[in-house]
DNA sequence: CATGAATGAGCTTTCATTCAT
DNA sequence: GATGAATGAAAGCTCATTCAT
């Protein structure tokens, strides 16, 4: 798992110190956690996969549920938030001569960190409907997302859309988790990188047409 | 939960015959893992909210794990099978003067089995992740379901569109479950009732469009 | 377990009258006790085996210790003591030349007795350790056996030994015993039946000539 | 038990280094396993006679089988072997004047060993007859013993006997397991000491005349 | 601090026994 | 009588958590 830039996100929190072997600890975590699930993976295990004691697991966390929170938090904080943001500065600067360029590369750019951060997004959504305090976590965040600003760039390209701004954010989100939930949190082995790039590109197709307004289309 | 239609068809399965004391296992285990989640069940709780003895639980369902296999194979074979292909034949064979007409009726039939079908889908959305068995076993049910006739009666409907049928099949199950996952699943809390509908039929509207071909969009 | 000779006489015992079913079940449990131990067989495991309800097993036996105290108790009355006096009549009046003659027939007599017997045996020496109720019934019925009437015969057979009575009645048991407790209970795959027969021939040479008194020796 | 020898033989094997508390564990088990039988023993009950957790018992023993073939593995490798082989060289050393002044030594010399030992051999014999992998084990022990070296004393103190070495090792362990079998593991009450110190010294001057070859007998 | 042996509550599962049918 | 579903105590075993070293 080395290789996650999300880890190092995770990891390298400023405003927390934690020491190497908390990282072992917090690294081996998610991986078992993402792979077998949160009752499923026993403390013990998480101390042998990070070559630590039971007991040091129990240092920075005192109980395995804060240890879980601690995780979620912190890919909320570092990894889902800049997932969904991240890049959105540049893109909203940027030109773009239709709807379809704008919407291809916002994809694009999301395909990739979802793709990497697809460990992160099964323990989310493995605690999300079962833990409340998780559920108000994600919604506060989500009130900091620029949501407002793709949507408004969305209608100012090409001719305006006849959604309005909380239509178009809705829309938006629907189309992205449930591209992604079943490709890659549920079903990965049936869905090849080639053919998610594939249908990621109709979708945006279909996408860009569906945001056409009545207008526009009698043009 | 006895105003559910599902436990009734989940539970009159004629194809095997379960005593009412079986029955009650099953309708207090569906409640509890959708409530708590698979792990976090013990079987003496099951046993207590179906107020049968432990040993009972074992007596149909040799492990704990053969009755969660139980129940979600029972979940596709009666449940989901159903609550995607009902009301199908119907549709197909009913005239609609324009696509969003079709599409309308289309997701109002699987809304409200959705809203009452929630329990059972957080039950497989648990498990699905961590379970290649159940995947199997819904990969296999998907290959029967009539996707290729929804596509046909929306290319046919009105123009045709330029998507394939596959890419249809494709974008229609990404809306869906897109829209159904996050609301229903994940935040049902922020969703309420009246909002779904208003959601729903933008969506359907934004889907309506999204289908139609070039062609059409400049007549 | 058809063809064995011993389970007629355990189940036909004219002083008690058990059902068909019953001999059923004993027959079961006789197999299933010598095969895997008591504690280690289930009456639901007796039960299949022998092709009745689970609650019928308790008809005849309220609980399952009384199962196997029945079993025991006829196993000594009905086998364990005819194994050891059976043909002792005969073999005290027939006329031998030699005591290794009559060792010999006496052997070979029990040989076969044991063989046969031995899932019997299998089952009386797990339990007798630490059943003190079963050794005392092996005790009583020991004292019935007609060994004094063997050492007499050994004795007065060529020359008189000049060991006494109760002498020679313990050493013929522990070469008996240490004969079959090795080469049928603990180890049967290690001797095959011909080898058993030819130990034998050894053994009653040895236990011939040991039996001489000084007096013969120096004949 | 804190006086049998052999415990300590068993808890200090040199060649794996167990704590204190798994000695109290081994300690209880074999107690327990001796006097009431493997199945019929709880893993609850050893841990509560030997002042542990029940956790504990399964720290170093992951299941109730891995703890008894751990000490059926140890009594053969500490006590087992040790039992037949031990003072072996000094009795074939030392000159004895007759064949029954070796056997004397030698029969005393076991004499003790399987008195203390009882209860580990009450462990061995419940279970030899259902574990093949513990029937297994003993036989490869056995290929080790020195047998063949008394038989050649035997054979060589006073004039060579007419049996041959395979059938010289067959007699004394028929004698010796005959012996003590009943005595010990069977009915250790009807045996008082004294009376086995009696009964042994029968059965060797038995034991050494049966060696005797004919032409001995003729001198 | 770090360790990992020790803990014991609680888990899944088994099984002798009961009893309504 | 015979049945086998139902029972629940007790079994083997796991695991988050503690704490002496």
């Amino acid at each position: 798992m080395e290789e996650y830039k999300w880890l190092n996100n995770i990891l390298n929190d400023d405003t927390e110190k934690i020491t190497d072997k908390q990282k072992l600890i917090i690294r081996a975590a998610i991986e078992l956690f993402s792979k077998q699930g949160y009752a499923a993976t026993s403390t013990r295990e998480i101390a042998q996969k990070a070559g630590v004691a039971e007991g040091s697991v129990f240092k920075l966390f005192p109980t395995k549920k804060d240890l879980i929170l601690w995780i979620i938090k912190h890919i909320i904080k570092t990894s889902l938030f800049p997932l969904i943001s991240s890049g959105i500065n540049e893109l909203m600067e940027k030109p773009f001569n239709s709807r379809e360029d704008f919407l291809n590369a916002f994809f694009e750019n999301r395909l990739e960190l979802i793709q990497e951060g697809a460990p992160l997004f099964k323990i989310l959504i493995q605690e999300i409907p079962f833990q409340p305090e998780i559920r108000a976590m994600l919604l506060e965040q989500f009130k900091k997302l620029p949501l407002d600003i793709i949507a408004k760039k969305l209608i100012t390209t090409e001719i305006n859309s006849d959604f309005n701004e909380i239509d178009i954010i809705n829309i938006i989100i629907t189309c992205l988790t449930g591209f992604f939930f079943s490709r890659i949190i549920m079903f990965p082995e049936i869905f090849p990188e080639n053919r998610i790039k594939n249908d990621a590109a109709v979708l945006v197709r279909f996408m860009s047409r569906g945001f056409k307004s009545e207008k526009e289309q009698n043009l």
